[in-house]
DNA sequence: AAATTTCAAAATGGATATAATTTTAGAGAC
DNA sequence: GTCTCTAAAATTATATCCATTTTGAAATTT
């Protein structure tokens, strides 16, 4: 995708992220052409893949709007993305190379110590947190990188989680991040 | 989408499958936008979903190409289709209605008919394929609305099989068909 | 007063024009 | 003869313009 274009998907993104556009709001083109400082072209190409990936809904000749989530999709979306993921490590377990596992053996106890030493000093969960997004992050584009399989990266990225408001509640708190700590640990050693 | 767009996605599409855009060819987009009949905006909308759904490959300011498949690859995508189709199937036991059951029973005995008459007959292999195909399709399609998740069915067509040239070794004889009929038999029972 | 119709304003989809980038093709140097 | 550099051509990306559709409020009817 194109410079303009790239532009307008990651601040519309961001917007809907950190969510300054709100959920069910009514998108409309113009406003973001004012936010993003593009014409709308690229702004309407990053809303086409805004929809593609799931964010917002779009409707013909009618615009669009900040996909709203349901307690069910949410459910369904973490279940869908540990079934793909499940398949990429299988997939991954014939390919990876000691490197591969020598990072990932890293990222996990980088991770580990960062949260034994926030618990020691009895730190706040919430200071972890973009840390923990980060490696995250960094833990499964390792995996997509050792599987070679766009498709099922981008299948992943299809099944992007809902936005952060959705997700705090579920999956920030130190017990939840010692368990995905825990889990990528088990990938690790498999 | 809009009615421009689809038309030229359809076109597009079909142009892939059915090998008119060989593999690896490049495309121009005012190439397209002869073959289609519309301008050069919707021809970018369907390339851009199309790139998005894998049948082609887009790099910036480079046009695109259509996709190449190695073996690996549609190994791969057969079977992660399986794998969302097992967990559809997972989500439709609990929404399932009666006469869903009946449709998709009726669906599963109209082929096995069709199937042994031709064997019965000692008719071509070929000539039941579009029959199949359309069963087959409309076999998933009930699914998907039985499960009523569009993330999973847009996830299933970002999963879209490769060219027909690639399937037809793997899939078009009548043990394959049978087995596909059989494998949709156990799923209506289940 | 409620419902329906009409019409203008606004927003989206599509076509075209312009700008930026990449590819090519040829001239010149080695 | 091959390689490199440059300018033209081709192609893509962005901006803008036009057409079509939707929306919503005012006016008319019941």
């Amino acid at each position: 995708m194109s410079r303009a274009a790239d532009k307008a998907y990651f601040i519309i993104r961001e917007a809907i992220l950190n969510g300054n556009l709100k959920e069910a709001e009514k998108i409309v083109e113009e406003d973001l052409v004012e936010l993003c400082q593009v014409s709308r072209t690229p702004v309407r190409d990053a809303l086409k893949k805004l929809n593609y990936e799931g964010f917002i809904k779009l409707k013909q000749n009618q615009g669009g709007w900040v996909r709203q989530w349901s307690k069910e999709e949410v459910r369904e979306v973490f279940e869908a993305r540990a079934l793909v993921e499940g398949y990429i490590i299988q997939l991954t377990t014939d390919k990876v190379m000691d490197e591969d596992i020598a990072f990932l053996t890293n990222n996990v106890s980088d991770l580990e110590n960062i949260i034994t030493s926030h618990i020691d000093k009895n730190i706040n969960v919430e200071s972890i947190i973009p840390i923990f997004l980060e490696n995250n992050r960094a833990f499964h584009e390792k995996l997509y990188e050792i599987c070679r399989n766009d498709r099922l990266r981008n299948l992943m990225f299809a099944l992007s989680p809902p936005p952060l408001v959705h997700r705090t509640a579920k999956v920030f708190d130190f017990k939840r991040i010692q368990q995905s700590c825990n889990d990528h640990k088990m990938i690790v050693t498999a």
